[in-house]
DNA sequence: CAAAATCATATTGTGCACAATGTAATCCCG
DNA sequence: CGGGATTACATTGTGCACAATATGATTTTG
């Protein structure tokens, strides 16, 4: 050994800031990825990925939503909505037009089908909560929620 | 309105599973993407993307590790770690070798620029947490820690 | 010991995610 | 009203992230 703390301390004591379960946002990025990774087999039933399962969310909230609006709520860049709702479109689930009053925006439209998916949707918050503390569950969407306006606030702050 | 609840309800009641702000999953989402672009700047400084910057936290922590080592540490598949080790052996921060003993085995080990780099790294933990209240981190840590164990504990049982 | 099963990584293909840039429409200011 | 600034989206290029598959090495089994 070279250096003082090859490995994690048992438990006590100032912790090395390098150590990677020192950082709060590889807790982040790896819940994300095991999210998605939990999500993937039940929205392959819906024809959906993760992102485009929560881009359906908002349209289903609120149709005929222009592409920044999308990507704003999304906390995404306009650059990934863009073929995200190509995606879609071509799926048959939505529809992309010009605004007329404004040729600049286009505007995002939930077709038939894609507000009927709303309906086989309902089951999968059910099946990926299921067995979890409902409390504990709320708790959490509280607490990450903060967390996820700071980060909005300090993005805004750059 | 056709259906009750078109928009979010002020503050009691069961919320509707669907709307995208009772998504657990999207706060992880929403959180590792902010968290993603407010490291780049900082890390861009030391020529590392966001997931390299953990691949190399790992190797500080341990060097000399399989692909699958790390990508297992990481919560990854090891078809990222691949193309991931080859783009940090073209910067020159690690070697790539097949082991001896068991040539299925790809070991990765840092360059010296590699070791040299962890200095340089120490101030990023600094800026990114500047400002923060160190409790209230410690204790998001400590929670997140616990769901990322749920989350790969379910992925684990799939 | 040889064939089969398993294991570790690499490769291919699809879908994000974002920075930088391009293009066209609208706004604004004199 | 005319022209520069701004806005909104699309495009391009790089880098993940993972499923499916391929390749080659090791282990197991008959």
């Amino acid at each position: 050994m070279t250096g003082p703390d090859a490995t994690a301390p048992p438990s006590a004591g100032p912790r090395d800031p390098l150590l990677l379960d020192s950082q709060l946002c590889f807790k982040f990025y790896a819940a994300s990825n095991l999210v998605n990774r939990l999500y993937a087999p039940v929205l392959s039933q819906l024809g959906l990925t993760y992102p485009q399962y929560l881009a359906m969310l908002v349209l289903w909230e609120c149709d005929d939503q222009t592409v920044g609006a999308l990507a704003a709520r999304l906390y995404l860049d306009s650059g990934t909505i863009t073929p995200l709702m190509k995606r879609l479109e071509n799926a048959g689930l939505v529809k992309r037009m010009r605004d007329p009053a404004d040729e600049r925006r286009v505007r995002i439209r939930l077709t038939q089908a894609g507000r009927d998916l709303r309906e086989a949707a309902r089951k999968v918050p059910t099946i990926m909560l299921a067995g979890q503390d409902e409390a504990r569950v709320d708790a959490l969407r509280e607490t990450l929620g903060e967390m996820v306006d700071t980060l909005a606030a300090m993005q805004a702050a750059r």
